[in-house]
RNA sequence: GCGGGUGUAGCUCAAUGGUAGAGCCCCAGCCUUCCAAGCUGGUUACGCGGGUUCGAUUCCCGCCACCCGCUCCA
C-alpha cells in the first residue's frame, strides 16, 4: 500500500532523502486532494447539513495546565519495565504479574521471575518550550488530541453563539503523540490529523445520543462508499474503557492486516468539563431558565489519515478488461482527487486540441480537472483509472462536425455522446447523484 | 524498547571483490480515429556511515528505514 501510494503521488515517506523519519509521512498531490475531500465531507455532514454543531480551530499549544486537568500529564507518562528473558513489558506499578512463562512456546512449564530492566518513563506527549529560554516554567506540550481545545472553549462558545444543549463543537486539526510503537503506515503516526466533535447534552440524554452518534457516524462512511462488509462497530469491554469514558464504541475497518479502529465514539460523561472547572476555577455549566447543569459529552473522534487510508484501500480494485489487467480506484466521486479528465483522441491533432483546451479550462474553474494529450487514448484512460477519476471527456473528429464529445465512466466503462456545452453541468449533476460502491 | 526479517532505478527483478543490466513506468520525437500498440533516443539505483582490501554494491561493524511478532495505543 505504501508503494502504491508513493507511485501515484498520494503519500511519500517523510524526509525521504535523509533516510526517512520513522512513522512520518508526507502527502503528495492526489493525497492532499483526497484527504481534503474527506475532511470537507466530514465538516459538511456535521456542520453544514445540521444546525446544532458549530466550528472551532483551537491552538496546538495550550496552557500546560490543560493537560494536567485532562489527565494527560499523569496518564501519558507511565514508568515501564522490560523483562530481558520473556520480552514482555510491564507497568512498573503492576509488577505482581511480572513472571516469565506467560508465553508457553518460549518457557514451557516454567514460571521464573522476570529479569527486569530499570523503570523508564514513557511520556507520550511531545514537549516544547515557550519563549527563548528553556526551563521548567517554559514547559509546554503539543496537543495529543484536539478535544481539550474544545472543552476549554466551552464558555467562549456558549456565550458568543446561540447554542443550547444538545449541541456540538467540531474541530479538525493536527495532534501529536510520541508513540512507543508507531507503525502500520498511515495508521499510527506521531503526527496525525483528527476530526473530533464534542456533543454536549443534558446528563440524562447521554446514552441515547451515544447510540445516535454511533449509527450516524457509521452511515457517514457507508454513504461515502465504504463497503458495509468491511465496516463494523465494536463496543469496548468495561476493562478497556479509558479513564474518562463510561462507554466507547469503535468503528473498525477491515484493512488487509485486519480490523483496525477508524473512529471512536465515547460517552465522556461530565469528566472533562468538571476537571477543567476544578483546575481553572471557572464554572463550566449550562445555565437555562430553570435549570443549571454540567452537560455530558458524547464524542465521535475520527482520524483523517485513517479515514483517507480506508477509503483508498477500499476503493482499490483490479479487473480484466480486454485481457489486460486494469488497476482502478473506485473512489466515491466526491472523494476522488480529480473529477474529470479532458482528452483529445489524437494528442497531436491541433484541431482536437483546439477544442479540448477551452473545455478543460472551463471545467477546472469549478472542479479539479486534468488535461492529457500524451500517449494513446487507452493509456490515458488507465492513468485516470489509477487515481480514481470518475469521468473522462474525449474530443474526437465527430466533435468537429457536430459539437458532441464522449463521456466515459470509470466504473461501467460506458460511453455516451453529449453536447460539449453540456459537459460542465453534467459533471456537476453527477457529483451530487447517489453513488453505490461495488458489491 | 525487545526478538526475527528486509534494504540494487519510481515498480518488478538480475549480475559482480575490479565502480551495475533488463522489463515496465516516465520524458522527447515519429506514428496512431476510443481502452496500457510500434519505432528511435533519453533520465533515474547499490539506504547512511565506518572498517578490512590495491580496489567494497558484494565481506565485517554501527546506524537508519520498513515489515512481522511482543509492548503501548486517552
Amino acid at each position: 500500500m505504501a508503494a502504491l501510494c508513493r507511485r501515484r503521488a498520494f503519500v511519500f515517506p517523510s524526509s525521504d532523502i535523509y533516510g526517512g523519519l520513522g512513522s512520518s509521512y508526507d502527502y503528495g498531490h492526489y493525497g492532499v486532494l483526497l484527504k481534503q475531500n474527506v475532511k470537507n465531507a466530514w465538516q459538511r455532514s456535521l456542520v453544514q447539513e445540521r444546525e446544532d454543531v458549530v466550528l472551532l480551530d483551537s491552538a496546538i499549544i495550550l496552557h500546560p495546565q490543560v493537560w494536567h486537568a485532562s489527565g494527560h500529564v499523569g496518564g501519558f507518562s507511565d514508568p515501564l519495565v522490560d523483562c530481558r528473558t520473556c520480552k514482555l513489558r510491564f507497568r512498573a506499578d503492576d509488577l505482581g504479574n511480572a513472571r516469565c512463562g506467560r508465553r508457553p512456546s518460549r518457557h514451557p512449564g516454567e514460571t521464573p521471575e522476570c529479569d527486569l530492566t530499570e523503570a523508564r518513563q514513557f511520556n507520550l506527549m511531545f514537549e516544547t518550550s515557550i519563549g527563548p529560554v528553556r526551563d521548567e516554567a517554559s514547559l509546554a506540550y503539543l496537543r495529543p488530541e484536539t478535544a481539550q481545545g474544545i472543552f476549554v472553549n466551552f464558555k467562549n462558545v456558549t456565550s458568543s453563539l446561540r447554542v443550547k444543549p444538545p449541541f456540538g463543537i467540531a474541530q479538525i486539526g493536527k495532534s501529536f503523540r510520541n508513540e512507543i510503537t508507531p507503525g502500520n503506515f498511515l495508521f499510527r503516526m506521531r503526527e496525525f490529523e483528527q476530526m473530533e466533535m464534542e456533543f454536549f447534552v443534558p446528563p440524562g440524554e447521554a446514552p441515547e445520543w451515544y447510540r445516535y452518534w454511533i449509527e450516524e457516524r457509521r452511515r457517514w462512511y457507508l454513504d461515502l462508499g465504504l463497503r458495509a462488509s468491511h465496516l463494523r462497530v465494536r463496543e469496548h469491554r468495561a476493562d478497556e474503557l479509558s479513564h474518562y469514558s463510561s462507554g466507547t464504541s469503535d468503528l473498525e475497518y477491515l484493512f488487509p492486516i485486519g480490523w483496525l479502529e477508524l473512529e471512536g465514539i465515547a460517552n465522556r460523561g461530565d469528566f472533562d468539563l468538571s476537571q477543567h472547572a476544578r483546575h481553572s476555577g471557572t464554572k463550566l455549566e449550562w445555565i437555562g431558565h430553570e435549570e443549571r447543569y454540567v452537560p455530558h459529552v458524547v464524542e465521535p473522534a475520527a482520524g483523517a489519515d485513517r479515514a483517507a487510508l480506508a477509503f483508498l484501500v477500499d476503493a482499490y480494485d483490479e479487473d480484466e478488461a480486454g485481457g489486460e489487467r486494469r488497476t482502478v480506484l473506485r473512489l466515491h466521486p466526491r472523494l476522488a482527487p480529480v473529477k474529470v479528465a479532458v482528452l483529445p483522441l489524437i494528442g497531436k491533432d491541433a484541431a482536437l486540441v483546439e477544442k479540448a483546451r477551452p473545455l478543460y479550462e472551463e471545467l477546472r474553474r469549478t472542479v479539479p480537472a486534468e488535461y492529457d494529450d500524451s500517449a494513446s487514448i487507452g493509456k490515458r484512460y488507465r492513468r485516470q483509472d489509477e487515481i480514481g477519476t470518475p469521468w473522462a471527456l474525449t474530443i474526437d473528429h465527430q466533435t468537429l462536425d457536430d459539437g458532441t464529445i464522449t463521456i466515459r465512466d470509470r466504473d461501467t466503462l460506458a460511453q455516451e455522446r453529449i453536447p460539449i456545452e453540456g459537459a460542465r453541468a453534467l459533471v456537476a449533476e453527477r457529483l451530487e447523484a447517489p453513488w453505490a460502491p461495488r458489491a
